[in-house]
DNA sequence: TCGTACCGACCGACCGGTCGGTTTGTTCTA
DNA sequence: TAGAACAAACCGACCGGTCGGTCGGTACGA
């Protein structure tokens, strides 16, 4: 029975996948609250039947699309800083905030379920992008306690430091998000590194020297 | 005829103003798509019919209060600058940071609905609380363009600089609206603005005097 | 022929908004 | 000043529609 349901379980496999990417882009098109079940089906090429074989809940869906989508984020900052040529603990934090942003820039819609529609769609997912944000900000904090052990910057309470940066890295994003300008987003996004970078108590020609040389 | 209205023009303004109030309460508890219109007229103590009888929709009992909270809000602040005794842009610019914590501090469920609520629970309402940030940046941008203006501070791309500002108040109200920990925003608070300033060039001697005088 | 995967008609709950009717209060008249 | 006349304010049952979730049935591979 077990192995009978071998290959049915990669069929299975790619079925739920492919009720995941509906799923995204129904949510993303009208946001979690408006989209219907149906328009999740009708996009996945099924049914709503065949879609509560396979989750329990539209709720469920939501989570394992957010769930997943952090996880591979976070993944990607943290291979993009570890990527980065210099181990100087400065051009570490600059490189990651490029990640940040070049991430959302490459991934509008998904930018917008995340961080926009996240948080409207009932107390449970506020929780959850709210959990997105605490891993984002304790990843950049991490990067700011390694600058201030090393001295590259003066002591500082990283965690709210840390919060800030990312607060103004969101703020931009969803700025961004929100225009119907297409992308100043990389070119807003050097003007907000300086910025961020000098909050921390970065020297000024240590700024300058970054924006030579990383972009 | 006209003057006999009176008293009931006071009942009808007493009335929405009821009505309004109880809106806010079951909005900050339920969030605004999950409010019905029956929950607010119990709790303003009246029914379905007497809130359509003086708001044409769910909807434009929520514009209206945010629109109003929103000129409450930017007024506070704008009064707390001015009333700032130093003319310094610098100063003024600290200050309006303190006063946007400290209306948010005192206003807790209020921020609440403003600044949690608002993005997710539906287009409308997203739209409405990103013009409010677009307020708030408004108001902050011409702080620090008024600082460029008089040397404080070196030029720079005040609208990103404002963005960001506003940001990482932002992001630190929200995790203070979170967390059950009760009050470290004044504290925190303090560490924000020190790192604000310094991200547009203010000297650090500045900031040092600013944190003795100021507070 | 057995069970997994899937379908789609259907259910029940909910919700914003409407509407006919009732209450409340003010003005006019005698 | 009594009370008729009128209108504004208010009530709550109801409606049209939507949507998440269910369930009886079917197709098909093993």
């Amino acid at each position: 029975m077990d192995n009978a349901r071998t290959p049915n379980d990669e069929r299975t496999r790619r079925r739920r996948e492919r009720i995941l990417d509906a799923a995204f882009h129904v949510f993303s098109r009208t946001g979690y609250r408006d989209a219907a079940v149906d328009d999740i089906a009708r996009e996945a090429e099924t049914s709503k039947g065949g879609i509560y074989f396979h989750f329990p809940s539209k709720e469920s869906i939501l989570m394992e699309l957010m769930g997943s989508t952090a996880d591979r984020l976070v993944g990607k900052v943290q291979r993009a800083v570890e990527l980065e040529p210099a181990t100087d603990p400065v051009a570490r934090a600059g490189a990651a905030i490029d990640a940040v942003l070049a991430i959302f820039a490459g991934h509008r819609s998904m930018a917008r379920l995340l961080l926009v529609d996240g948080l409207g769609a009932g107390a449970l997912f506020r929780t959850e992008t709210l959990r997105l944000h605490d891993r984002f900000i304790a990843l950049i904090s991490s990067y700011l306690d390694g600058a201030v052990a090393e001295g590259a910057i003066p002591p500082l309470d990283t965690k709210v430091a840390a919060t800030a940066w990312f607060g103004a890295l969101h703020e931009l994003v969803i700025g961004w998000l929100v225009a119907a300008d297409p992308a100043p987003l990389e070119h807003s996004g050097v003007a907000l590194r300086g910025m961020l970078l000098r909050s921390v108590g970065v020297p000024e020609e240590r700024i300058a020297s970054l924006e030579a040389s990383g972009r």
